[in-house]
DNA sequence: CCACTCCTGCGT
DNA sequence: ACGCAGGAGTGG
């Protein structure tokens, strides 16, 4: 998936999308997703108007205000989060477009007589990992969201020695405790290994071995990477679009991620691949060498 | 800690 | 035919 910076990048580019804008009648594919719903669970949403496009690490929102067509009290806390999994994609679409398979949530955008506006929200999700969820009031969204850590794109003094003592405290090694979103919320595959890279650790460093300014360097590192996935709008290798269907262009700003057996951008040695917890892992072994 | 699961699609 | 893919959960 979409990681931090993809999910950021969709929550900025939808937010003009559908900001302010009314909800019409939801449809809602047969093919379950990871949390399988059915178009009655999205009723609540007709009639709505999108009040806001919210995201903490990967789990992106829309909030509805107002009250729903059918007559039921709205609360401003109610709405959807999204997670897009590996393969998903929300975007914001012509109606007329032709609809592309995996098509599983169709939401239009409707005036306030109901008529459609001839644009519609889509999640799209090929692997179906993805899902979108329905909350309703405030401890709705809190639950959804309950154990992830600080997010990665936000992170503030406190949370920065949190994330560096979580770090130091876990015996897996830092690239696989990168990928818990317990620890920093927003970090995947991609941005676990960039972070390793850009704090010249090897990924399988034990997170008992890191000194403090090594831990404190790789909270820098997971900063830096996701900030400048944010700033390419994000990294697309098959899936991965923003809401308006536009790729991301930071595949090309990566040290190591999938550039196994490239030369290294820093100092030409040939990028390695390893496997931890049955997932690829990157890395430089000269710029990364272990050290204790 | 590991293995395995949910799925589809693509490259070799 | 097989391995691999940006995620996340379960069960041993």
């Amino acid at each position: 998936m979409p990681e931090g910076p993809e999910v950021e990048t969709v929550r900025r580019t939808l937010a003009p999308l559908v900001t302010g804008a009314r909800l019409g009648v939801a449809t809602v594919s047969t093919l379950p997703l990871r949390t399988p719903i059915t178009g009655a669970d999205l009723a609540f949403l007709a009639g709505r108007v999108v009040s806001d496009v919210g995201r903490r690490g990967k789990t992106l929102w829309l909030r509805v205000g107002g009250d729903a067509d059918d007559g039921t009290a709205g609360d401003d806390h109610d709405g959807i989060v999204v997670r897009l999994g590996m393969t998903g994609q929300l975007t914001v679409t012509a109606t007329s477009l032709p609809v592309l398979p995996h098509t599983h949530v169709r939401v239009p955008l409707v005036d306030a007589r109901g008529v459609p506006t001839g644009t519609e929200l889509r999640f799209r999700d090929p692997r179906r990992f993805g899902e979108v969820v329905p909350f309703r009031g405030s401890a709705g969204l809190a639950g959804l969201c309950a154990g992830l850590g600080p997010d990665g794109l936000a992170l503030d003094d406190d949370d920065r020695a949190a994330v560096a003592g979580a770090l130091r405290q876990t015996a897996r090694a830092i690239k696989e405790a990168l990928l818990d979103q317990r620890v920093v919320a927003g970090v995947g595959n991609i941005y676990a290994a960039e972070a390793c890279f850009l704090a010249g650790l090897a990924p399988t460093r034990k997170g008992t071995s890191l000194t403090r300014a090594e831990a404190t360097r790789l909270v820098e590192g997971v900063e830096e990477t996701l900030a400048q996935g944010v700033l390419h709008r994000g990294t697309s290798f098959s899936d991965y679009v923003d809401a308006s269907g536009d790729i991301g262009d930071n595949a090309r700003h990566l040290f190591v991620f999938q550039r196994e057996g490239e030369p290294c951008r820093r100092c030409g040695t040939t990028i390695a691949r390893i496997v931890q917890g049955a997932r690829s892992t990157f890395w430089c072994p000269h710029c990364q060498r272990r050290r204790r």
